[in-house]
RNA sequence: CGGGGUGUAGCGCAGCUUGGUUAGCGCGCUUGACUGGGGGUCAAGAGGUCGAGAGUUCAAAUCUCUCCACCCCGACCA
């Protein structure tokens, strides 16, 4: 049966509400698809949850071609399978917990590795088993720093979460088949949804695991920042993008004697390039992080505190602290910088910036850092971006509190004390984010360039990390036993929405001025019907034309309501709804209606049309939006 | 968590500086009339713990304190 307006809840605003700021929100608030309950908590209304659940349709259809199988695990689990990957610890307070009536502690899930893991454990005893993927759609939370843009980032949340699991990496049934299958049906599952999206190679975050892609829909709202190659050849988040070789060097000549400066309460980048009438990009940025050591069982607990700056462990030489230096206008990043260290101090690792008291204990002047630190701290690695491994006039911390100092030469001030040593302690490897115009690492001439993307979906190798740790295993034809292989794979179903109202590509707008311009597939209904005057031969002719319409496929919306054409018109533009057909009496008289899609130029007048091939012809009209 | 800001009718806001009738305006909502192809006109209405609590005062939306919620920027993250 065709929706009637009338007896459905259809809210619309007129005026934006003043909290939100970003297309979507703005227009998913207005066009009563939801509305804001709490801080990153929504109502969906009708429209909205129709949306929703056309976006799961189109997950789950493909889903099932993918050869996934559709389980339901509960969203509030038992704090302790969390406790057994270290992931209460990973996840910090992003987690949320609940205490039952018998104080046992819960969370809520905000992604579901450990209790599928804990699933596959139970019931899934031999290879012959194997591969399986299962997947389930179900609400996620996340206690968000800072929920925001509505639901981009909520606390709650619609996820498909599917999750593979393998005997081994290669061959058929193994980890690389599955997740190729994966990431194809993620881009018939997109484009079927009607976004353009792209994706960019990925940094797997507190999920952990080798490899991983992110799809992105690219829009000025998105909160992530994605690099491109101009060649086209490679796409990759800041997170993850590397750059193609940089030239370094440590030896070039001193451009002026080394000179201390006072630079009182100036411990920031800003401050003392204002102060010393500079440049952030002439000076350099000393970060200390803390390395620590971690067992497989405490994972992100044990935290080993050496006494001294640097001692020999296991795992050979182990460095308390590390210095990272970037130029003053380049970031670090912490994913460089994470593969660095496990690659050069072992997996047990984990490295984060040091805390200011205890550096400050340890004798780091916090604020006033700079790279002579690698001399008075035997034991205190350095690394160094190629960028910030130049000659030239550099302005970087002195080491005491508030005094910088200017004219700092790399081989007088470092490399030449240091002595033998130098090659050792100081390295320089590309460590900062990317930026724009880098050279690609394709290195191919392409260079970075960067825009923005809202992430829909993200895939992972995950390899055996959550196997192992749950103590999951699986027994080989030779009767031995491995930790199964694991892929894991996500969409957030309720950023397909936002994504697809935020999308600006050509052909592919997800907004006007005038409101929303849904995607044919996840739209709330196919075709609105506006009766200039709901009553007699219009309203008849309107029931006639939606029974047509809905045994050919389509949902519809009559606007019955008593309201003026002009208020039906508008809300009809706001809805988005991508076909919109009127009856009016003028038309009706000639045996016709009119028909106009919403994506046509506002200008475009509507297409006559009769009565009785006016299903067929909308029918035909939607297989193109 | 740091910085900034806002809480007054369903939505958008004014009033607060300088305390003083019954707290206003626009949109929306109800009723009636006229109207009827891009957010109509007129008339009559309904709707408020002024975020919460405490304090000052003869008197508090307005001044003071405490708390809460929400928004923006940042640090961190799907």
């Amino acid at each position: 049966m065709a929706s009637k307006w009338s007896k459905s809840l259809i809210p619309t605003a007129r005026q934006v509400p003043a909290e939100a700021e970003v297309p979507s929100h703005q227009l998913m608030l207005r066009a009563g698809i939801i509305r804001k309950l709490g801080a990153g908590l929504y109502d969906y209304l009708p429209l909205g949850l129709r949306s929703l659940h056309k976006a799961m349709a189109i997950v789950r259809e493909e889903m099932g071609k993918a050869g996934a199988i559709e389980v339901l695990l509960p969203a509030m689990v038992p704090i302790e399978l969390y406790q057994k990957t270290g992931r209460d610890q990973a996840y910090g307070d992003n987690l949320f917990r609940v205490k039952d009536r018998h104080g046992r502690e819960n969370a809520l899930g905000p992604t579901h590795e450990e209790i599928i893991t804990e699933l596959v454990g139970a019931y899934v005893e031999s290879y012959k088993q194997l591969p399986l993927t299962l997947y389930q759609i179900q609400t996620k939370f996340r206690d968000e720093f800072r929920p925001r843009f509505g639901v981009l980032r909520s606390r709650e949340f619609q996820m498909k979460d599917a999750y593979s699991f393998h005997t081994a990496v290669e061959g058929p049934g193994g980890l690389n088949e599955i997740y190729d299958a994966q990431y194809a049906a993620y881009e018939r599952i997109f484009k079927r949804c009607g976004l353009p999206f792209l994706t960019v190679e990925a940094e797997s975050g507190p999920i952990g695991g080798s490899a991983s892609h992110e799809f992105m829909v690219p829009s000025p709202t998105g909160e992530d920042t994605i690099f491109e190659s101009d060649k086209g050849n490679y796409a990759a988040n800041v997170e993850k993008c590397e750059t193609g070789p940089r030239s370094a060097t440590l030896d070039a000549p001193p451009v002026g004697e080394l000179a201390k400066v006072h630079t009182p309460g100036c411990p920031g980048i800003d401050d003392v390039a204002k102060f010393m009438k500079t440049k952030p990009k002439n000076m350099l940025k000393s970060l200390v992080f803390e390395v620590s050591q971690i067992t497989q069982e405490q994972m992100g607990q044990l935290r080993l505190k050496a006494s001294q700056t640097g001692r020999a462990t296991s795992e050979g030489f182990f460095a308390e602290y590390v210095i990272v230096i970037v130029r003053g206008d380049h970031d670090v990043n912490e994913g460089k910088l994470n593969t660095l260290i496990k690659s050069k101090f072992g997996n047990n690792v984990s490295i984060n910036l040091a805390e200011p008291n205890e550096a400050k204990e340890d004798g780091f002047a916090i604020g006033y850092v700079g790279p002579q630190t690698a001399i008075s701290h035997p034991g205190v690695f350095v690394f160094v971006d190629p960028d910030a491994a130049q000659g030239g006039f550099w302005v970087t911390g002195a080491n005491e509190p508030d005094h910088h100092v200017k004219y700092f030469n790399w081989k007088r001030d470092v490399i030449d004390p240091l002595g033998p040593d130098a090659s050792q302690k100081v390295v320089v490897v590309d460590i900062r984010n990317a930026v724009e115009g880098d050279p690609s690492p394709k290195g191919d001439g392409g260079l970075l360039r960067p825009r923005k993307g809202i992430e829909i979906g993200h895939v992972f190798k995950l390899g055996d990390k959550y196997s192992k740790a749950m103590g999951v295993t699986v027994l080989l034809p030779d009767n031995s036993r491995i930790n199964p292989i694991m892929g894991c794979y996500g969409i957030g179903i309720n950023r397909i929405l936002a994504a697809a109202i935020e999308r600006d590509s050509p052909g592919m707008r997800g907004h006007d001025e005038n409101g929303i311009i849904w995607p044919a597939a996840i739209a709330p209904y196919q075709v609105v019907i506006t009766t200039i005057r709901h009553e007699g031969t219009a309203a008849e002719t309107a029931d006639r034309l939606a029974k047509e319409l809905e045994a050919g496929g389509a949902d519809v919306l009559i606007d019955d309501r008593d309201e003026r054409p002009g208020v039906k018109f508008k809300d009809a533009d706001l809805l988005g709804i991508p076909v919109r057909i009127t009856i009016g009496d003028k038309a009706l008289a000639t045996g016709q209606v009119e028909v106009k899609a919403r994506n046509a130029p506002a200008a475009a007048k509507a297409e006559l049309i009769a009565i009785d091939v006016a299903a067929k012809t909308v029918l035909e009209m939607l297989k193109g939006l």
